[in-house]
Order: structure tokens, then sequence, then C-alpha cells
RNA sequence: GCCGGGAUGGCGGAAUUGGUAGACGCGCCUGACUCAAAAUCAGGUGAUGGUGACAUUGUGCCGGUUCGAGUCCGGCUCUCGGUACCA
């Protein structure tokens, strides 16, 4: 026993005891309370980033805690191995993404297990691996089976130089990010999930979510948009009527003039005899399809010609044609009472249209009805590193599922991006099949699965990764719901509410006993450095594998834990860093120099907990029965911190009992002294990883 | 634009949810050790005034509720996340 802290090889020799003796490996265990602890995979982008650090130490602090409070903990880990970046690795590096993934899981893998953390790693998923998407395409198939996937005309991102789509993320300034030419919008045949049919319950059941955080089930609240109104129709001069949906049907006197989005039919037809109205819209369509974009656009418009008449006055209305009417909310139609409405009064003054002053309505008129912002969840993607979508078009059947017996659709590995981009559509060998009903020569669908798919039920698959005749087994039963999910902020509405939703789904099919996939959730703030997101191209980046090198993973787990609450964003610091490290230092020298608790405690852990155990402070005098009394005051607000998930104070806790204990006068051998033993025997419970089950920040029992 | 956060010493943050603002850590200052420095250890440290006990002031800005506001209410500013094809 050394008494200069070396952490490198603590933590090399405690990893490899936990390896060689599966100490986190989970087993079900129905005399035990199970606890599922989930933090969100990464995507396999190269290496880990502080961030990451940050979301996977403060899931192994709770899972290490549940563990020792006696809990039958399962904590997995996995690869959300699916997505773009893949792609555009291939095409700078020439190779298949399949290589460039794997390769850095590879790495990755071996980053986080030198920083110890208490993974199954048995239950290890990857995404992009056929025999996990195999079941998601199973699942589709239900979905399908269901009615609940279906196709319709979308709009994309279209690049007309390079031929392709382009994520929003693709588009820079309206451009695409590689060609610079601008960005158009195309209408494109799109799988879609009727996330809408979920929409009340994913709604309702927000409110069983007692430990989710406030903010996040408000957002998701809000996402769905739910909103009571009417629909109302206007007569149109020569054409069908119009129906508009209304939240406001009191204002419909008030109401001067109707606007229509760019994509009605009614705009639609009278572009058909009005050249200028047909380049208007055509000039509309330009631009990314973001919202963020479409919402700060300068409000402009046309006049389609088209007349309605007010239902109650008879009046006529002009028709316009407004770039700020969503196409897909409501019926794409709304009737503007400048008045009342401040975009539609800001539209009335550009537009020179009139104003006018109404008593409320009160009649009844047309029928309440309910609608929801949140619109079907489009799941294709024109994208090659994607698991496809097991469907086959043919032309007499229509589309038809793959026979499950066929499944995985497996995605073609041998790629060759050094001439640009590929999709499955560029491939024929992958495409040209026959249909399973009738024979027939038929395509197969080349579009892939959006890759919120794969991140919307790995958890469960992680409670069975192994079951190679079904999607889950009774074991998914027994884990989930995921008692605690911890990730970044920033899914906390769509990575979320998918997963609810496949929930949900899977539980309708049979799969699951649980209404919600989360009991409960933690959302982690940002990583900064210098006050700015880390970046590569800002230069403010910390490389976790440098320090891991020179501190030692403790050091690195300490700094994330302490520096600020979880919720918070994170600000980087070399000082606080070093801070971190000193005090792991300290506790390390004291203990060596005083107790050799570490032999002890391999050798002697009987005795030891029995010493500890009896309580005995008949032997203390008045100041070390003060001291002893503090440190139960510190270990009881650990434990009201854990519970909130307030981690940082927790470790606060850790210092101001080092602090403590260092005060307590030292009167000889540990054994003539309980008080010094116990409460540093607490002390490496609270801080130090290095004995077996024992870890970073994980409080000592009260009893 | 819309939805949801955040703002407290020189810095990261604490204040158990309306009751002594600044725990813990960093930084800085003083001292011990040292020929000296580093490391380590001990003490101090919101600001202003005072030798001092202490006084005044202080939680982004403006206003309000309350015996009492960092905390609640109304109105802002700046900033971060999301905005349906980044994950």
């Amino acid at each position: 026993m050394t008494v200069s802290y070396q952490p490198q090889i603590i933590e090399q020799e405690v990893q490899k005891y936990w390896e060689e003796n599966g100490t986190f490996e989970a087993q079900e265990d129905f005399s035990k309370e199970k606890f599922f602890c989930l933090a969100m995979i990464p995507y396999p982008s190269g290496h880990l980033h502080v961030g990451h650090v940050r979301n996977y130490t403060l899931a192994d602090v709770i899972a290490r805690y549940q563990r020792m409070q006696g809990k039958n903990v399962m904590q997995p880990i996995g690869w959300d191995a699916f997505g773009l970046p893949a792609e555009n690795a291939a095409l700078k590096n020439k190779t298949a993404p399949k290589n460039w993934t794997y390769s850095n899981i590879e790495h990755m893998r071996n980053q986080l297990k030198a920083l110890g953390y208490a993974y199954d790693w048995s239950r290890e998923i990857t995404t992009c691996d056929p025999e996990y998407y195999r079941w998601e395409q199973w699942l589709f198939i239900q979905l399908f089976k269901k009615g609940l996937a279906y196709k319709k005309m979308s709009q994309v991102n279209w690049d007309p130089v390079d031929q392709t789509v382009l994520a929003n993320e693709q588009v820079v300034d309206g451009k695409g990010w590689r060609s610079g030419a601008p960005v158009e919008r195309r209408e494109i045949s799109q799988w879609f999930l009727k996330i809408t049919d979920y929409a009340e319950e994913l709604l309702t059941s927000l409110e069983d979510l007692k430990d989710w955080p406030d903010q996040v089930k408000l957002m998701q609240k809000n996402w769905i948009g739910k909103s009571v109104g009417t629909n109302i129709q206007f007569s149109v001069l020569d054409h069908d009527p119009l129906t508009i949906f209304t939240t406001r049907p009191e204002t419909l006197m008030g109401v001067t003039y109707i606007t229509i989005a760019t994509k009605h039919p009614l705009a639609i037809a009278a572009a058909a005899k009005n050249n200028a109205l047909a380049d208007f819209l055509k000039m509309l369509d330009t631009g990314a399809t973001a919202e963020a974009e479409l919402a700060t656009q300068e409000k402009c418009g046309m006049n389609t010609g088209l007349i309605a008449i007010h239902p109650i006055t008879g009046e006529h209305l002009p028709i316009w044609v407004a770039n700020y009417v969503l196409n897909n909310y409501g019926t794409g139609a709304v009737m503007a009472v400048p008045t009342q409405d401040e975009r539609d009064g800001e539209f009335a003054k550009i537009y020179d249209l009139p104003f006018k002053e109404a008593e409320p309505f009160t009649d009844e008129i047309g029928e309440k009805i309910t609608r929801y912002r949140l619109h079907d969840w489009g799941i294709s993607r024109q994208r090659y590193w994607g698991a496809p979508i097991p469907i086959i078009h043919c032309e007499t059947c229509g589309p038809v599922a793959v026979p499950e017996e066929d499944l995985p659709v497996r995605l073609p590995e041998n790629v060759d991006f050094s001439e640009g981009i590929v999709t499955l559509a560029n491939l024929p060998e992958f495409y040209k099949t026959i249909c399973p009903n009738c024979k027939a020569c038929a395509k197969r669908e080349t579009d892939t699965f959006d890759t919120f798919m794969e991140s919307s039920w790995y958890y469960a698959r992680m409670a069975c990764p192994d079951q190679n005749n079904s999607i889950l087994d009774d074991r998914a039963k027994y884990w989930t719901p995921v008692d605690h999910y911890v990730g970044g902020i920033e899914h906390a509405v769509m990575h979320l509410l998918y997963a609810r939703f496949i929930h949900k789904v899977l539980r309708d099919l049979g799969f699951m006993n649980s209404p919600e996939p989360f009991e409960k959730l933690l959302t982690q703030g940002m990583v900064l450095k210098d006050g700015a997101k880390m970046s590569k191209s800002k230069g403010n980046t910390v490389d976790p594998q440098e320090l891991l090198q020179r501190y030692g993973a403790d050091s690195v787990r300490v700094f994330v834990i302490f520096t600020a609450p979880p919720e918070q964003s994170l600000e980087w610091s070399d000082s606080g860093f070093e801070g971190c490290f000193r005090f792991l230092k300290r506790v390390w020298a004291f203990s060596c120099e005083r107790v050799k608790l570490f032999e002890q405690a391999d050798g002697a852990n009987d005795g030891l907990n029995a010493c500890i155990n009896k309580g005995n402070l008949e032997k203390a005098n008045e100041e070390q029965k003060t001291i002893w009394r503090e440190m139960n005051a510190i270990l009881k607000q650990a434990h009201y911190d854990y519970d909130r998930s307030q981690l940082n104070t927790v470790v606060s806790g850790c210092m101001k009992l080092f602090n403590l204990l260092v005060k307590i006068p030292y009167e000889g051998q540990i054994e003539n002294n309980p008080l010094c033993a116990n409460a540093l025997y607490i002390n490496h419970l609270l801080i130090y990883s290095g004995t077996k089950g024992m870890s970073l920040t994980c409080p000592y029992k009260l009893n």
C-alpha cells in the first residue's frame, strides 16, 4: 500500500476484478426490488466527449447508490449506431459506414470501461446489428398490419445539384451544404406512423409521470398541442366550399378575409388559371422545410382572386394565400380577424386589408372538435445507413409486408461511397425482388427508418438481448419500466415522445405490463467551456481521454458530479478539476497514513463491519460526539440530495465529512477509536470507487 | 416566430421550496515548512465604511404582494435547449 495516490493502478485492478467476477451482470431475482438504471445510449461518433462522461457518470452514481440500497440493479449500455454522420465519414474517408461505426464503437467501449462504469456488458446492444433491427422491422410490420403505418406525400429538402434529400441540418442559409445550391421543397411519398392515434393517451398519461421534471412534461404537452375549436364552412364562389378551423368562433363577425396555405386545394386551383399566383406559390416553395425558418420569414401573401361567403352576413371575403398558414395544421385555412389576432392584424396592415370591430358571436355554429398540433411520425429516410423498411411494392398487390420468416431485410454492407452518396434506390441487387403474394417481379422499399425508431424500444430489448424467437419476452416485463432514465435535455420532446408511443404500442401487442417506459427522468444540462458548447470548430474541447490517463477516472467522475447540479449546464474548469484530483489525493494519503483501511477492508471485512455496526460511542468524548452528530447530519442531507438527484451537494457532503474527519484527534490504533473507523469507512463508501462493488459518491446506508 | 429553461461573490455553485444569502470547491491574501520555489499544512476572503465590536449595502433589470422575497406575482433584458431529416 503506497501513500501516493496512483489511480491508474487502483482503477485497472478493480476494473479487472469487476470484469472477471461479472460483478455488474444482472439476473432476474424476485426476492429483491429490481432497479433498471439507464443512460441514453451514445451515437458512436468516434470519441467520448465530456457530455457523455457527465451523462454516464450521473447514471452510474444512481445505479451504484441503488445497488448499495440492496436493490437488484441492471445498468446496460449500447450504441445508437445508425445515422447521418457515418455517411458523411464514409464520403470523407471513402470507407463503408459500417466499418467506421464499428471501429468507433470499439474505441468508445474501451473508454467507457476505463471510466469504471458498473455496466452489465452482457446486455450490450448495437442498433445497426441485423439481429437488433430484425425485430424493429418485425414491429413495423405489426404496425402496418394494424393500419398504424401508412404512406402519404410529404415535403423534403431537395438539393437540385446533388440530387439528394437534405436533412434540416444540411441546409445552411437556404442552400445545400455541399452543393451550395438553393434548396427546393419537394413532395415525395413517405411512410408514417399514426402516433396521433395515441395523442390523447400520450397527453393524459403525462399526469401519471410523477417523477418527470415538470418542464419536460410541459414541453410534451405543448408539443402535442391539444386545442378545442370549431370547423366553420365558408361557401366559395364557383368552387367547393372551404372549411376553416378556429379556436375562437366568437370572433366570427370580425372576419374580413380568409387565408389559406400554399398547398391548399383552392390555392392550387386558383394558380392553375393565374400565372402570377403560380409563380408566387413556386417562389414560396424554395428554402428549407424547417419550422423555425418558416416561422421567422417575413409575412407575405397574394390574393387568389377567389371569394368566400361569410356564413352569417353573406359578405364577400377575399381569399389570400399566406406563407404563415401551416399546411399541416388544422385544415390549412384560417379566418382572419385582424382586430383580434396579432398575426392577422400584421398581415392586414401589410396588404391594406380591412379591419372590423364586431360583437362576439355567441350562437352555436359548427361542431366542437379537438385537434392536436402533433402530427403523424414520418419515419422514411432516403438514406443508406439505416434499417431497411420491410415492405415490397408490387404492381398488383400494392405494398406488401415482408414475410416474418424472411426477416431481417439486411442492409447491403459492401457499399462504395468513393463516387458519392449511395442510397438503397441505387442498388438494384437490393431492391429487385418478387412479390411474396403473387410472385410477380416487385421492388423492395428503398427508404430506411428514422433513427428515432431504434432509440424508441432499445431499453426493452436490453432486458432480453439474446432472445432469438421474439422481439421481447417476460424478462422485459420484469425489468421495465426503466426506473431511472438519464439523458440530455435536448431529447425532452422528440425521442421521449416517440419512445412513449412505441412503449404503448408494445403494451397493446402484449409485450409490456406498464403504460410508460420511463418511471423517473433526469435531464442533464449541457457541458460548456468558456461559456459555449464544446466543438472542434471553436477549439474549446476537453478530451476526457487525456484526463483519464493523467488523473484517473475518479477525478473526472468527481468533477462532472460536483461542479454543477445535474440539470444545469456545466462549465468546464481546469483548476476546478485539479481541486477534485487534490481532494481524492488527500483522502488516499490520509487513509494510508492513519489506518491502513484497505488491507482491513479486504482481509478482515467482517471485523470492520462489526466495529462499525456497533455504533459504539461509549469511549468517545464530548468533542467527538459533536463531530459524530455533525457527520450524521451530513449523511442525512446526502440521502435527501440523492433522492432529489442533486448529486453535486452529495459530493460537497463528502468533502465536509472528510474535513471533519481530519479534525478528529488521532489516538493510536483504529480499534481504539471507533469514531474514526466509522467515519473513515463511511467516507470511503462515499467517495472511493476502488473496493468491491463500492463506488464513487455512494453514501453509507443509514440504519 | 413559437415552446421550455437559466441569470446569486473574482469563478463553479449552496440556501431542504417564503425565514440568519454565499455551504462546498476554485482563485486570491497571510502565515508555517524551505536557501528559494513547487507541493503540503494552518488561517482569512461579497462590497463599502470603521483599528474594532459593528453599520450600510447586496441574488440580471423595472414594478408589485408580504412582518419578511434569491425564492411568489406582473412587465422586460440577455442567454441556452427544442422546433418534427443532427443525435
